[in-house]
DNA sequence: CGTATCCGATACACCGATGTATCGAACAGG
DNA sequence: CCTGTTCGATACATCGGTGTATCGGATACG
């Protein structure tokens, strides 16, 4: 059995092992990609045998998905985090200095980021759960810039706090394709800084 | 041999299954991703053996580039057209329409050019490539930017004709983000029309 | 029409990965 | 310490894909 919700004791060894695999995997698949790794290689990277695999998850797939939503929680809580620092008002271009600061632009993190999104534009089911995810992340952050204490800041062509947040999402896809090519993380940060006061301050 | 640059013959028929096999691996290609296609499937969907596969390919990922290439500088034409059809003076609010409209925003050709991406992410080669290409685009952007009637319009905050090119190519790769999950054509060009209008007119 | 050449189909040998079934060892609970 | 359960290693059968070598038919050209 691999997932079961009623568990029989509580097992500790199991758990460190379900980390360990997941740990190596993301290793694993930032360097091949998840289309090109075996589960064999996961677990030799990981230090294990594919009966401690099959034990803990039914195939890839599971683990894939285990291992995205794990490290993308914890990206959307930084991200959530650099935007609620501020009092009731809110500054932006404050907000954008922290953000860039703070995003985590790991290349490798951005290579199972993008497998995970050709995953998922692949298999509806998948897609709905990435969407709602950017929906929550959209939500908080046009929540924030609702209280910017200069409303009229926000360009009018972008259609309000909503759209202003789909703005900058869709900066940042759009910084990640290029940082995925040339690896320059500090340009990145510029470019994206940029790129979010032109949008924010327009 | 596979690619040779002596043409021993003109040969008419291989030309023709190469095509099939290009044409057919896209299908193939979209549907399971790059990772996860065996040449058989390839050559079944076009209707040979692997004998004719290994005849005009090395493998796969030879294959996948020229796929890729050849309908990248396809569309990349089309971009160019669109922005080149204006006089000597450009009108950014008309450019912008003209290449929201004509812009492809095919699911399956997002999808293949983001494995690709996602390839090219992985092997410097490769990603050399893809630089340059964009990095053409983004020349070809800039110079008709240049030659808008009021070099004003362009936000400062970009960094003249180059940044606001660059900008984009960003926006563009940030609405493909969302397209790859949601799907909805439409919502995708009217997102990107108010994207580079924001960006643009700012 | 003849023929030399090219192209692609067929057959073969070879892994490498998969999933399962079984067994010994580790571990929590008493 | 003892014991029943759980975890993960090992062994096995199988399958699908790979790459090559060879052969027959198609094709361009005289």
């Amino acid at each position: 059995m691999a997932v079961d919700g009623t568990a029989g004791r509580v097992t500790r060894r199991r758990l460190r092992t379900r980390a360990n695999l997941l740990e190596a995997a993301f290793t694993v698949f930032a360097g091949k990609g998840f289309g090109h790794v075996s589960i064999e290689e996961v677990c030799e990277a990981a230090g294990y045998t594919r009966g401690a695999f099959y034990s803990n998850f039914t195939g890839l797939d599971e683990l894939f998905f285990a291992l995205y939503t794990e490290r993308a929680e914890l990206i959307a809580e930084q991200v959530s985090g650099a935007f609620a620092l501020d009092g009731p008002d809110l500054d932006v271009t404050a907000a954008v200095d922290r953000v860039t600061d703070v995003l985590l632009l790991d290349h490798d993190w951005l290579l199972v980021k993008t497998d995970f999104l050709v995953h998922a534009a692949r298999d509806p089911e998948v897609a709905r759960g990435l969407l709602e995810h950017r929906a929550r992340l959209r939500r908080t952050i046009a929540d924030r810039l609702a209280r910017s204490h200069d409303h009229t800041a926000l360009p009018a062509v972008l259609g309000g706090a909503e759209g202003a947040a789909h703005a900058v999402v869709a900066a940042y896809d759009g910084v990640t394709v290029q940082l995925l090519l040339d690896r320059d993380v500090a340009r990145a940060r510029a470019w994206l800084k940029q790129l979010l006061t032109a949008l924010l301050t327009g």
